[in-house]
DNA sequence: TTCAACCTGTTATACTATAACAAAATAAAA
DNA sequence: TTTTATTTTGTTATAGTATAACAGGTTGAA
């Protein structure tokens, strides 16, 4: 496999993808559920693409490869990566990416670029620390969360300081 | 128009879609937009609803009362009252809901109960400071925020308890 | 080996949203 | 008031996202 520079950060995205896929047999193994060869891949495709994967996209790869190309393959193998804290699920864009520490049970936020479409997880305990207070003065038992910021990213920003 | 309870507060909702009407017309007036029949109609409606409304569900409400009904009806009048503030999307449920305070430029955060499906929206001033403060430190310059937050809501915590 | 649980294949369909262009209505300018 | 520009609506078609339902196959345990 050729060497893979993310595009913004310019890390070598390889090592990510290598070592999502490491932790994600892992944990399978541990909660004894089956990282199949389609769920396997699947996510490996996520973590491939530079930013969140539509359902569909990551289809046509799976098609590409081979793989059975109706839309529930694909929709089973993202539930499954989802219920097992491996991807998230970018609400606002319908799509999909790696999570970065599925290790930790914890909730997704991301900060996504309207310029690049990249997205970036961020993990602040103190935000989540007051959304259970606020919740919790209204008497509501907090479940999930749903927490998408867009805007400019540090790059876009200054490629458009510069025009 | 007969008396309307909302279902979990026991307000008389009728006074909620009034004002939020008074409002509408009072802000598109002020900014020089046309609250057309359409337009104002699909407001309302939302607004009966007692929890976030579909663009198709809006759809076949709209039919129902002679209105034109293909897609790009409810869209185009939807787009309009996103832009206009009247109205927020909830990326999670793909619906829409009457914004309680249209006349302060704000974002909407949202508590949605998993059981009744109520919304409730809330503006928490150290959170979106927070959220701010946040994506600055990786230098990202926020533009919109999307906080949906799901769980149990106060009514239906009582009632399962009783169970 | 037999059974049960789980995973995958397949077809069909439901739900959500936009493109593109024509016609009508409204507002502004002449 | 007529003309013109702008905005809004009508209409048809299509793109994009997600699930239902049932059949068939795999896996691992009893
Ligand atoms: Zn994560
Ligand atoms: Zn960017
Ligand atoms: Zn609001
Ligand atoms: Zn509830």
């Amino acid at each position: 496999m050729s060497e893979e520079h993310h595009p913004h950060t310019g890390h070598n995205h390889n090592d990510c993808i290598e070592s999502a896929l490491e932790t994600a047999e892992q944990l399978c193994a541990e909660q004894g559920q089956r990282l199949t060869k389609v769920r396997r891949r699947a996510l490996e495709l996520i973590w491939e693409s530079h930013r969140p994967l539509g359902a569909y996209q990551l289809l046509a790869k799976l098609a590409e490869e081979g793989f059975n190309s109706a839309p529930p393959t694909v929709y089973r193998a993202l539930d499954f990566l989802l219920a097992a804290g491996l991807i998230h699920k970018v609400e606002s864009m319908n799509a999909f990416l790696g999570c970065v520490h599925a290790d930790k049970a914890h909730k997704g936020y991301f900060l996504i670029c309207d310029e690049c479409h990249n997205v970036m997880e961020f993990d602040y305990q103190d935000i989540h620390a007051s959304l259970i207070a606020r919740a919790a003065e209204q008497d509501f038992e907090l479940r999930s969360e749903t927490i998408e910021l867009t805007g400019l990213c540090s790059a876009c920003k200054k490629a458009g300081a510069s025009l």
